[in-house]
DNA sequence: TTCTAACGTGAGAGCGCTTCCATTTCAACT
DNA sequence: AGTTGAAATGGAAGCGCTCTCACGTTAGAA
């Protein structure tokens, strides 16, 4: 393995000035910097990273956390860590991935504080994950995917819940639903609780009551889902609105299970637009995140902490999209 | 950032003295350890990971490098990701994360050269894939999940796609159905064409014939599977073997939509086992590879290989796992 | 021709750690 | 008390790179 210093030797130059013409930035004469290039080529040259990430204080790796949950039961953590990775290689960085369990665990914070990445990406939904503290106090600069509202000092990248809860609900209330009960995800994450409330409000002000039993706690699982639905059932609504797909898919398991259909008796709407809604039988209509976009921009704003870790923390509010397809349509006239 | 020296200093030992008393493998007497141990963690203190990766030449990161195809379309790369990740954190390593297009890029290459991973757990399903020759050739001690039959230089795991097959085919075979039909990955896959292999290799030694258009190619999707089995539905099979158990839940489709009833009329069995298998309606069939104790062997085996790089090159065969659930039955007596 | 400033380059000091080698300490023997 | 070898520690040399600082070079201005 050739070190900058062969490489420095045989294009008859110092150690500094063959680092300088490799690196790319400073003032090197053009003729020199190609004649340095040509020689670490022909050598198959690669800089040691320790050495450069030593010398240097940054080491050209960022690390994503992410809840192991949303990898295993979820669509999303796959396609975040896709979306990342290509973010990442775009700049040219590496990716570093930590799951975490409930434990914080002693090895996210050592792993953390070593200097082995320049930055962190967060994903933090559960409110009270006490691993999340650890990491943000840790120094490193950090952005956290989805509100963490304990912690106002960092730097937030978030799909609007709100304003696509309310697009979805608001469909609904449009087609002339009346009956619009909902089945929300745990709420002790942020993203269910901006749900459901967004349903609230939509229903509020349309001047539809809304009952307690009209609501149904589960856990964005399908199986959680299509018990929720048979909860709901009784009820006889026309419409639900799950706070996930997979709870959607569920739902409308139980509805079917019941003998009744959708969109026909009983119309439904999701939220994530994970792959799976446009194949879902019939096709979801639900608002999605656009996690490739969300992504990108997470790194992007990383990217500019590393360079200035000074900068003031932004709330960064990404805006949802909607997709009506068929799960949707007119309540039944009776 | 407390350095190793502070710790030492303020110990009252010497910084050698204080690695040793960290690092905990090497002699040190009890007490000046435990002492060193007090003041490293009053101060805070943590190894700067670049100084010691460069002082030792072993980063403590292992690298997953994946196609994306994997990861996307597939739970198998996000089950592989999680059991990876947990073996790695139980030995203390990082994970590094490479998600690989088609094309090897020079960033493959450069970034693997740079010491910035000990070892690399490589996924290698596709038999011309171009990224994977310039990645073992690396030098870097690898472990190739999957076969890549060209390069027996190397260290292999794998699950017994043959054998696993051979079960639910075998399955099949002895629930008396004699028309059984297959759909298959795409051929320029190693675990495709084994699966296939197995398919006929049952067949023929149970005396059934296997003509050409009782097979159908397909990709491994859902949307595959269900036009794959709208083509073999003229052939009135009484079972189907498929490829993965994302075709057999696209099959499934397929056979309702012909007004037809899974197991009652024709059988399916599905490869893989992978969450999804077991909530499907009806539970599906299918052969499973235990994915977290594929990653584990695989951290097991790069480990011993960074420790002794020499170690001769192993073909390591798991066994697969078979299930029987709802999908299946005897043939239509008629 | 001489002065000045930008430009290009080299020397060398680290970055924070591990580890080889030499040295000291200490307990167990003669 | 003296010897000895193992155990414990310290000194110091790097690991391969970046980057500051100082120096030599060149070209345009005086």
């Amino acid at each position: 393995m050739p070190t900058l210093d062969e490489v420095a030797r045989l294009s008859g130059v110092s150690r500094a000035t063959a680092s300088r013409a490799l690196t790319g930035d400073a003032k090197v004469k053009d003729e020199t910097r190609k004649r340095v290039k040509a020689v670490a080529e022909s050598l198959g040259y690669r800089p040691n990273r320790a050495a450069r990430s030593l010398a240097s204080g940054k080491s050209g790796v960022i690390g994503l956390v992410l809840p192991t949950l949303l990898l295993s039961d979820d669509p999303y953590g796959a396609l975040l860590i896709h979306g990342l990775s290509d973010a990442a290689s775009r700049r040219d960085l590496g990716l570093m991935l930590w799951l975490t369990h409930q434990e914080p665990g002693s090895t996210v914070r050592e792993i953390f504080s070593g200097g082995i990445v320049d930055g962190l990406v967060v994903s933090a939904t559960a409110l009270n994950h006490r691993w999340v503290e650890p990491i943000l106090d840790g120094g490193i600069p950090s952005v956290l995917l989805g509100r963490h509202p304990s912690r106002p000092d960092v730097h937030h990248l978030r799909v609007d819940n709100l304003a696509g809860a309310r697009l979805v609900v608001e469909h609904l209330v449009s087609l002339g639903h009346k009956k619009i009960v909902t089945i929300t995800g745990p709420l002790d994450r942020v993203d269910a609780v901006e749900r459901l409330q967004a349903y609230r409000d939509v229903m509020e002000e349309n001047g539809l009551t809304v009952t307690d039993d009209m609501i149904s706690e589960s856990n964005y699982t399908p199986d959680g889902g299509l018990a929720a639905m048979a909860r709901l059932l009784p009820l006889k609504p026309t419409a639900v609105f799950c706070g996930n797909d997979q709870m959607a898919f569920g739902a409308t398991e139980a509805i079917r299970l019941a003998g009744l259909d959708v969109p026909t008796d009983i119309s439904i709407v999701g939220f994530d637009d994970f792959p799976d809604a446009r194949s879902f039988r019939p096709p979801l209509t639900t608002v999605g995140q656009d996690i490739a976009l969300l992504s990108q921009r997470a790194v992007d704003r990383l990217a500019e902490l590393i360079a200035d870790p000074s900068l003031p923390p932004e709330d960064v509010i990404l805006p949802a999209k909607f997709s009506i397809r068929r799960s949707t349509g007119a309540p039944p006239s009776q």
